[in-house]
DNA sequence: CGCGGACCTTAATA
DNA sequence: ATATTAAGGTCCG
């Protein structure tokens, strides 16, 4: 039930953004920025300060402790049992690499990702569960991550087991391929609003469950990158397209229904370990022209043929683990986190202490000088889309509308 | 191989 | 107030 800890800095790894940015969709934030979410069996519980991640795992039903073993299991086995929170963590966190040492490798190789990585620092690529990003991803197509996100509670809530409460709240995991390949479940999930997606995870559900082996999606993992254990065998030799692995994966995964090249790489980038995957989607093909020339002659639109380009492109710049820098730009990308391109976040934070005064919120807008005349145009952009968005959606302070309207 | 339309829902935007 | 658009696309002809 209690606490423990990890160093780790807010440059190599920052939950907030981690967590928001679109890669996972079942996180909760509690209150007091507590990040819960079930997975393998507990609820796991996620803060950070500046120097240390705090985590937590409450495990159902026998006194927050883990299940009781089995009198026949060994009690040498039960050991690794109960002390697998810390290697969950690591693992799902993908605390392994340098996170500052990729930043700066990605930033030596690309003047743009260095101009724009700066704030957003601390984004990693979560490893996380093939199925369950297999799901999130299906359902990701023409959606955006709020509704992304609910859907994923209902389809937890609806299919999944209960691993206990929060705040009065029940924490389900997510449900197996098996529990969604009843014929029932498309109906239902399209009474529920998943639209035209309910088929979509119903068909691809019955394909794990009873048409592909057991264990077949996690076959098409990065051998380096093994659910468990340490790596078992090399993925080959990089190459522009990617590894064989890779490809193979990503072909594998276009047969299921629903899953297009986009999904498909989003499964391998985050839920099989393929780190050069690139998904190219609305965000990135964006991106990819307005800063990396697409968009004209031969790859005026994106076609199959583009988005191999702008992936074997993005693999060229930055490396196996390019997946992981398209992450960051994506991320720097989002809409949720556009505030923080106008320095306005800075105002948030200082909001939050209730206390302060103006020439504290002035401090701290002069100190983003640089960074404001560099972006101008695109701060001039999005100003109006923000001080329409604090007249409508919140409340908001005059105070902050007024600092708004002032950059 | 590339193009265009349909496809579910919802909330922001015009 | 009501229509249109966009939100981490895919499928089909």
């Amino acid at each position: 039930m209690s606490w423990r800890k990890l160093p780790v800095s807010l440059t190599e790894l920052c939950l907030d953004t981690t967590l928001r940015c679109g890669q996972s969709f079942r996180w909760r934030k509690s209150e007091d920025n507590i990040w819960s979410c079930a997975l393998h069996g507990r609820i796991l519980s996620l803060r950070q300060d500046s120097t240390q991640l705090h985590y937590q795992a409450v495990f159902p039903d026998t006194c927050n402790a883990p299940p009781t073993p089995p009198s026949s299991v060994p009690s040498s086995e039960y050991q690794v049992e109960e002390d697998d929170t810390e290697d969950l963590v690591r693992h799902y966190l993908n605390l392994g690499p340098s996170l500052v040492e990729l930043y700066e490798q990605w930033s030596s190789a690309d003047l743009n990702f260095k101009k724009k990585a700066p704030k957003f620092t601390g984004v990693r690529n979560l490893k996380q569960d093939a199925w369950e990003a297999l799901i999130g991803f299906i359902c990701s197509s023409n959606n955006n991550i709020i509704r992304i996100s609910q859907m994923m509670d209902k389809l937890c809530k609806q299919y999944g087991p209960c691993i206990g409460h929060m705040d009065s709240r029940p924490f389900h995991d997510m449900p197996k391929p098996s529990d969604l390949a009843h014929p029932s479940v498309e109906a239902h999930l399209r009474q529920l609003g998943f639209g035209y997606r309910a088929k979509y995870i119903y068909q691809t559900a019955v394909m794990i469950a009873n048409e592909h082996e057991p264990g077949w999606l996690d076959s098409l993992r990065n051998p380096e990158s093994p659910v468990r254990g340490c790596k078992i065998a090399s993925a080959g030799p990089m190459r522009p397209e990617g590894r064989e692995g890779y490809r193979t994966a990503h072909a594998e995964l276009l047969a299921l229904q629903g899953v297009g090249p986009k999904v498909a790489d989003c499964v391998c980038l985050m839920g099989l370990g393929w780190g050069e995957a690139v998904p190219v989607d609305t965000h990135v093909w964006q991106i990819a022209q307005r800063d990396y020339k697409f968009g004209k002659g031969k790859h005026r639109s994106l076609t199959q043929a583009t988005y191999d380009a702008i992936g074997n492109h993005f693999r060229g710049l930055w490396g196996q683990e390019a997946g992981w820098a398209h992450s960051v730009l994506f991320t720097a990308d989002l809409r949720v986190f556009s505030e923080r391109l106008t320095a306005a976040v800075e105002v948030l934070e200082v909001k939050k202490e209730e206390e302060k005064d103006d020439s504290h919120i002035e401090a701290h807008i002069d100190a983003h000088e640089d960074v404001k005349s560099e972006i101008k145009l695109e701060v001039e952009d999005k100003k109006r889309r923000l001080a329409a968005e604090e007249v409508t959606q919140t409340p908001v302070s005059k105070r902050r509308r007024k600092v708004l309207s002032s950059i």
